[in-house]
DNA sequence: AGCACGCCGACT
DNA sequence: GTCGGCGTGCTC
């Protein structure tokens, strides 16, 4: 029999990133089994752990026993088991990261520690026996609060005091507690029941009236309106019965969701789809680019390709860009497929992202919307994954394990033999070029539908403004044209790109700008707390009324944040209804969709963002969009400045006139000559493509080589700089002569936290034994690593070049 | 990550 | 001579 099991335990060092031998106690032997989670003593602690293996035999002489299996079913399958494991080699990072970053946070363990009183209160320290005041235990956290850890850690050498871990389980599944009718015949019942018992009979009418047999408690408690006095006295007498259900957190429970009916395609979306068909039918792994002007009706295009999927009786995820961003899709999706959906993204709590995670574990549901991790989604028999808006950098997880969805997606199209479709009106270069030389079939919908037009888009040139003695923040041509849209009641959208954009503190006289003490970066001015912050380690302090450099009072904040641009235009505008959406107004719950509802109901007249409001929006009143400065983010010290800088202001284009209404785009800019602003006015993709593959290739950035950044970082600069050196000696070492490394230099960001940071990048086109490098380059550093807290991180194509 | 073990400085 | 600093190595 196994009666081992093989344990990935929750520590992340390098020396712990390997299986644990664990005895299977007797009652669990053939039950366990791989991807279980369990509780295992680890030194002088218990921790949570996974299951990788059973085997019947162990090398290692006296393994413990397993202290406690947390899960019936395992958590994760043998498909999600192997994917970690290749996520771990691919990404270069722990094991037990790969796992955790597939199941829902819930499921992760905490741990807590807490001190047990074995002796008398009164023969302890004073300070302690106020603390304990009657307690027999006490949370080490507290303790901890109060600074008494050194004199309990003399108690519990005394043996005084013990002291315990304890392994939590963050959330639980929601349990409710049900009444049921213990009988068939409730009519018979009720008269049976005494004529005074009213309140008895009033219960039991419920249940005839509704014709059901059971109710949750509270909704039986309400409809009868009765205590829960008269309710037990039924439970007694065998009656009714209670029970308690696992019930689930419903995000959505406030939303009716009309049901929607396939639309009839058009020819271009009926050319599309049909190849996506004809790979979910042979049960075949194709990819596809489905690359489609914004408003040509993508989505139409994913819902019938996954109905044809359900159809099959198989399952179908569909990732979007952090999506409680797009409440509509969200809606497209529950009207077309109802609660055959689970959704899963940012906004929803952990509790219930844990239930929506249950329902696909317990195939409850077959379509999966969400953002990026919802590409782990536990499906067995996957018949489609559909990542839409391909392009967008927050597919890549910018921590360990720091995968790109599209690859994961790739990985498992290939295990389930289906189709994965990337959608984008801007695909990123990578996408295209990989269409082009066919590893992706190029399905495109070059027209809008219901026939509009590309809103006209005007370039306007801010210097030229400011040449004629405009100062304000909006072009003439802008302003007068959100003056029209009041006028006619129609709406706007302003768009403002924060990247770049934050406030931060200048002196107009010296020079000066507020830095941050630990890190090198100026800090920014918050409104909120009317103080600046750093947004790197939150250090924060006062706003400064004088220069500290030269002491003049000519200091001031600069940049322009929404809530500035919102002041103007209310001076400007008398009467102008403004909704803004930033991070200040959006950080609440659900608030998001409110200010969305709001301004589709026409409650205002301009919708004020930032980045969130570029996608998704699908509004027929819209006829303006306005980019304030479209140029902020052309200037950051990263490679694919210019295409972030097109697909933005090509999606933010798109925004206008997707109805009936024709629309118009303002860009303001410094820079009106740059390819990537004017080719995003033509809406130009293709010549944008051209021109920016050229850059690529002579620069040797993606697509034409793929990356590897290495950042390392220590308090001690000198330590920095002599790792890095010997870093970038040894993987040059190891290189194949086709390869070119850059660096060692200093990050962008030189230092965060007081902490420096060097780097160097690795430029390759092909180079099978790299990752084996990179591992040994970990290896090599462990101990270091350990024991001065020199840290050694390593991101392949990485999207932030910090 | 935690923690114990173990080797050198400032106190009873 | 002991208490306690944190460098080093281990956890099935």
């Amino acid at each position: 029999m196994n009666e081992y099991a093989s344990v990935i335990v929750d520590v992340k060092a390098r020396q712990t990133d390997r299986p644990f031998d664990y005895k299977i106690p007797d009652q669990w032997i053939g039950s366990i089994q791989p991807g279980m989670r369990v509780i295992v003593p680890f030194g002088p602690r218990n921790i949570q752990g996974f299951v990788e293996s059973v085997k019947n035999s162990s090398s290692v002489e006296h393994p413990k026993n397993i202290h406690t299996v947390l899960d019936l079913t395992p958590v994760l399958n043998e498909e999600l088991l192997s994917l970690g494991s290749w996520l771990t080699e691919e990404s270069v990072c722990f094991k037990i990261q790969s796992y955790q970053v597939m199941l829902p946070a819930a499921l992760k363990a905490s741990y807590e520690k807490e001190f047990e009183l074995h002796i008398e209160e009164t023969k302890l320290p004073l300070p302690l026996q106020t603390f304990f005041l009657g307690r027999k235990r006490v949370k080490w956290k507290e303790a901890e609060e109060e600074q008494l850890l050194p004199l309990l850690q003399r108690e519990v050498k005394y043996g005084h005091v013990e002291l315990h871990y304890m392994v939590k389980q963050k959330n639980q599944k929601k349990m409710e507690k049900y009444i049921l009718l213990n009988t068939d015949d409730p009519t018979e019942i009720k008269d049976q029941l005494p004529t005074k018992a009213y309140k008895q009979q009033q219960i039991v009418d419920v249940f005839i009236q509704e014709n059901l047999k059971e109710l949750p408690w509270k909704e039986l408690m309400e409809k009868a309106n009765v205590s829960s006095s008269s309710l037990k006295s039924l439970i007694e007498k065998g009656i009714l019965k209670e029970e308690k259900r696992e019930v689930y957190r419903d995000p959505f429970a406030h939303r009716d969701f009309v049901p929607s009916k396939p639309f009839p395609l058009t020819n271009e979306q009926a050319k599309a789809i049909h190849p996506i068909l004809q790979s979910i039918k042979d049960n075949r792994h194709e990819a596809f680019l489905l690359y489609g002007v914004t408003g040509s009706g993508k989505t139409e295009v994913y819902l019938q390709s996954i109905s044809r999927v359900l159809e099959e009786g198989k399952e179908a995820i569909m990732l979007v860009p952090e999506i409680s961003l797009t409440p509509q899709m969200v809606t497209r999706f529950k009207s077309r497929f109802g609660n055959k959906v689970a959704v899963l993204h940012s906004g929803l709590s952990a509790g219930e992202k844990y239930d929506e995670w249950r329902k696909i574990q317990r195939k409850e549901v077959s379509v999966v919307v969400g953002a990026r991790s919802a590409i782990f989604a536990p499906f067995g028999n996957l018949g489609i994954i559909i990542i839409d808006e391909e392009h967008e950098t927050s597919y890549k997880q910018e921590e360990n394990p720091r995968y790109h969805a599209r690859d994961v997606a790739m990985k498992r199209g290939d295990f389930h033999q289906c189709p994965v479709v990337l959608g984008s009106a801007t695909p990123s270069l990578e996408t295209f070029a990989r269409a082009k030389k066919n590893v992706y079939t190029l399905l495109t919908l070059p027209l809008r539908m219901n026939g509009g037009a590309l809103p006209s888009v005007s370039i306007v040139d801010m210097r030229e403004e400011l040449r004629e003695g405009n100062r304000s923040m909006f072009s003439v041509e802008l302003f007068e044209k959100l003056q029209l849209r009041m006028e006619k009641k129609e709406q706007s959208v302003l768009f403002l790109n924060k990247r770049g954009y934050s406030s931060f503190v200048m002196c107009r006289d010296c020079g000066f700008v507020l830095q941050c003490p630990h890190c090198d970066i100026s800090l920014t001015y918050h409104r909120h707390s009317n103080s600046m912050k750093c947004h790197y380690c939150s250090y924060e302090e006062s706003v400064p009324t004088t220069c500290p450099e030269c002491h003049n009072e000519h200091i001031r904040y600069f940049g322009t944040g929404t809530q500035k641009v919102e002041e103007e235009l209310i001076k400007l505008l008398p009467g102008v209804k403004i909704i803004r959406m930033d991070v200040d107004t959006t950080s609440k719950k659900g608030s998001h969709e409110r200010l969305l509802g709001q301004f589709e109901k026409g409650d205002a007249d301009i919708l004020l963002g930032t980045q969130m409001i570029a996608k998704g929006l699908d509004f027929p009143n819209i006829t303006l969009v306005g980019v304030l400065s479209a140029d902020t983010m052309l200037h950051l010290p990263d490679f694919r400045a210019s295409e972030k800088t097109f697909q933005l202001l090509t999606q933010v284009s798109g925004r206008a006139g997707r109805h009936r209404l024709p629309g118009e785009v303002v860009i303001q800019t410094y820079t009106p000559e740059h390819y990537s602003i004017e080719l995003a006015g033509e809406q130009n993709y293709d010549d944008f493509y051209q021109k920016e593959m050229m850059i690529r290739k002579m620069g040797g950035y993606p697509p034409f080589y793929y990356m590897v950044l290495v950042t390392v970082s220590h308090e001690d600069l000198m330590k920095v700089v002599g790792v890095t050196e010997r870093v970038t000696k040894f993987l040059s070492s190891k290189l194949t002569g086709s390869s070119v490394i850059l660096g060692p230099t200093a990050s962008p960001v030189p230092r965060i936290k007081n902490r420096y940071r060097y780097q160097c990048l690795l430029k390759y086109k092909r180079e099978p034994e790299l990752v084996n490098h990179l591992h040994a380059l970990l290896e090599y550093y462990k101990e270091e690593m350990n024991r001065t807290g020199l840290i050694i991180s390593i991101d392949r194509n990485p999207y932030m070049m910090m």
